[in-house]
DNA sequence: ACGAAGCTTCAAGAAAATTTGAAGAAACTG
DNA sequence: CAGTTTCTTCAAATTTTCTTGAAGCTTCGT
């Protein structure tokens, strides 16, 4: 009876019988993307556009996945903020059409650039002022408390030297180039 | 004089005077690790506990950030589980105390390791299913349908090649050896 | 210029997650 | 072995995030 009725809703909704194959592969990206840091819209929304041979409108998307047009509108301006969706147009047509950036490599890239680089630069600048705190700090205090200072400060520049090292890491990437994560190792082999 | 403000400073709050920059220290931390999709409490634990020269309890653990004691239990546990912070035991003492695994690029292998891998192969099965889906289907229909089925089984395969292009490159990653992103850019060079 | 269609923004409601206090277990001490 | 101390688990509550329907804008055709 099960499969029956998975045949019969295919068939009942006029809807193409290979939708929920694009279903499952959207809800697969979307919840790529939503572990990486995005709305799991995103992902689905990428992923329909990404499977149609033609640009789509909202309204196509929000029936196809089942979402509200509010829904659809939000997420897919993120999309083309991010230029992983384009907004294209139709001579005659009033609605706006959308299709996927299909290049997932150059999407990638993008979002290194802007994101994570931006990310780590200010943990960066909080590390930093952390040490600098300290470092104002460190003449007033007795041998013990001394010592305790000196310790965060040789653990916090660690930190700082790792970070530094991702960055250059996240900057060799966006530019193609081949990565050696050995440098992030190096990193903190100072001390113990 | 100045030095005595300083001690007045110091034993008023009865906070040591570096308190505060480990407090942003951890803060930044946190923000990096809840952004890489853990709880932000985790990374403000470890942070704290890597900047201290010796173990500590998670009643001082609480103290210094705050929190309620499940509240680090909880997190101290998903750290344990992960690698991230040790238990260790005082002769003499009954609580247990923590300390941090100081080498942050173990923890990173680990994680991707455990996680990133996981999630990928995961997507991977959810393609591979659709792709097979999608066959299954091709037979009973027609031709324009069917060129509609076409296009998504190739952008679908190409969706295939560059997650298994990624799990190849987290597996370089977590063996340590060098990493060439344009194995990805490759990955979905076959059509336009 | 007016009316309609489509897109976006907003505030309210719903869902999901985090946080906590309290109760339960486990481990140690006398 | 009873009584503490410490750690963990759980359900309730809070906070945060997501979703939605409605209202506001903008753009286009007449």
């Amino acid at each position: 009876m099960s499969t029956a009725a998975v045949k019969q809703q295919e068939s009942n909704d006029s809807e193409p019988l290979w939708r929920q194959a694009e279903l499952r592969a959207a809800e697969a990206i979307g919840r790529l993307m939503e572990f990486w840091g995005f709305r799991r819209h995103m992902g689905r929304l990428w992923t329909i556009l990404y499977l149609s041979p033609e640009p789509l409108t909202t309204a196509e998307l929000s029936e196809t996945l089942q979402i509200s047009s509010s829904a659809v509108s939000l997420s897919l301006g993120d999309l083309v903020r991010w230029g992983a969706v384009r907004k294209t147009w139709r001579p005659g047509e009033r609605k706006d059409f959308y299709e996927a950036e299909s290049s997932v490599w150059k999407l990638l890239r993008r979002v290194y650039e802007r994101r994570e680089l931006n990310l780590i630069r200010e943990a960066n600048d909080a590390l930093s002022e952390a040490q600098q705190a300290l470092e104002s700090v460190r003449g007033g205090l007795g041998a013990a408390e001394r010592r305790r200072v000196d310790f965060m400060r040789k653990r916090l520049s660690r930190l700082s030297a790792l970070s530094r090292a991702g960055e250059r890491l996240v900057h060799l990437l966006v530019a193609g180039r081949a990565i050696n994560p050995s440098e992030l190792r190096s990193a903190e082999e100072d001390d113990q």
